[in-house]
DNA sequence: ATGGTTGATCCTCAA
């Protein structure tokens, strides 16, 4: 972001994306980028092995790329035209479920443009008594305690898939989710930690609730019968926070054939 | 309709 590049305007655009597989979204995720001209993008569920990414895709059109995955679920990326450095997967003391290297595969870390940017695919619970549930909590707890250690290190965004809705306002119906994974107190409680950690939510000041969702299931019509949930957060350290000019979900991404069931969600973040 | 959609290691599982 020296003088004298033309792309220079004084702010950063940064994004973060479910995409629901990288390769079979590829078409719309490299337009999507030149549509919104987004300078960094961080991506969840790439869904792919790493030899399949589509790297050229980006660096074609001038963005540098840093993947991590090891299964077709878990997988994150960081992409970026303003600096990718100490790129580098998973967090410190993470616990295991299943293979060894799958909690390294939900968290991918960079610094780009002077911010250390955090891409987070956070477990899904899938049911409040199963076991997986544990797992995500558990998960969480050690992602916090890491995600603290950062905060006193510099400026910081966490951003991604949570799978938790933190607030009612944040599902279409609470009555539906009743019993369901992402709105359990625990979960809840988890988010809540990150927050008293000192992170702060850096869009719903700017697009506060209701409906203002984020993922619609892609049963059951719910993104035409506007049912959706707010599961895409970017947690910001302070300093940024008090950066941020502006935020966008871009629900024009999950309309048509070949959508995500997740939308990004777009901040702009002033250089001073 | 104990159903519905999408994606991948694709006829089964995860989300």
């Amino acid at each position: 972001m020296a003088g004298g590049d033309l792309r220079y305007r004084g702010k950063m655009r940064i994004a973060t994306w479910n995409v629901n597989s990288i390769r079979s979204r590829i078409e719309r995720v490299i337009p999507s980028l030149e549509r919104t001209d987004v300078d960094i993008l961080a991506i969840q569920e790439t869904k792919t092995r790493a030899d399949q990414f589509p790297f050229f895709r980006f660096e074609e059109i001038g963005y540098q790329v840093a993947h991590h995955g090891f299964n077709q679920w878990n997988g994150v990326a960081i992409v970026s035209r303003v600096g990718l450095e100490e790129a580098a997967p998973g967090f410190r003391d993470a616990p295991s479920w299943g293979e060894a290297s799958e909690p390294e595969a939900r968290v991918l870390v960079g610094r780009c443009g002077g911010i250390r940017i955090v891409s987070v695919y956070v477990p899904n619970g899938r049911n409040i008594a199963d076991p997986h549930m544990d797992y995500k909590v558990e998960w969480l707890a050690r992602l916090r305690a890491q995600a603290q250690e950062w905060l006193a290190e510099g400026p910081t965004l966490l951003m991604g898939d949570w799978n938790i809705a933190p607030r009612d306002e944040d599902v279409w119906s609470m009555e539906f989710y009743e019993d369901k994974s992402h709105v359990s107190p625990r979960e809840r409680a988890a988010f809540q930690s990150f927050l008293d950690t000192g992170y702060v939510d850096v869009v719903r000041p700017v697009l506060p609730g209701p409906k203002v969702y984020t993922y619609w299931d892609y049963q059951q019509l719910r993104f035409q019968k506007g049912r959706g949930m707010r599961i895409d957060f970017v947690l910001g350290s302070p300093d940024i926070a008090a950066r941020v000019t502006g935020a966008a979900i871009d629900r024009e991404e999950r309309k048509g054939k070949g959508a995500s069931d997740h939308a990004p969600v777009v901040i702009e973040v002033t250089d001073g």
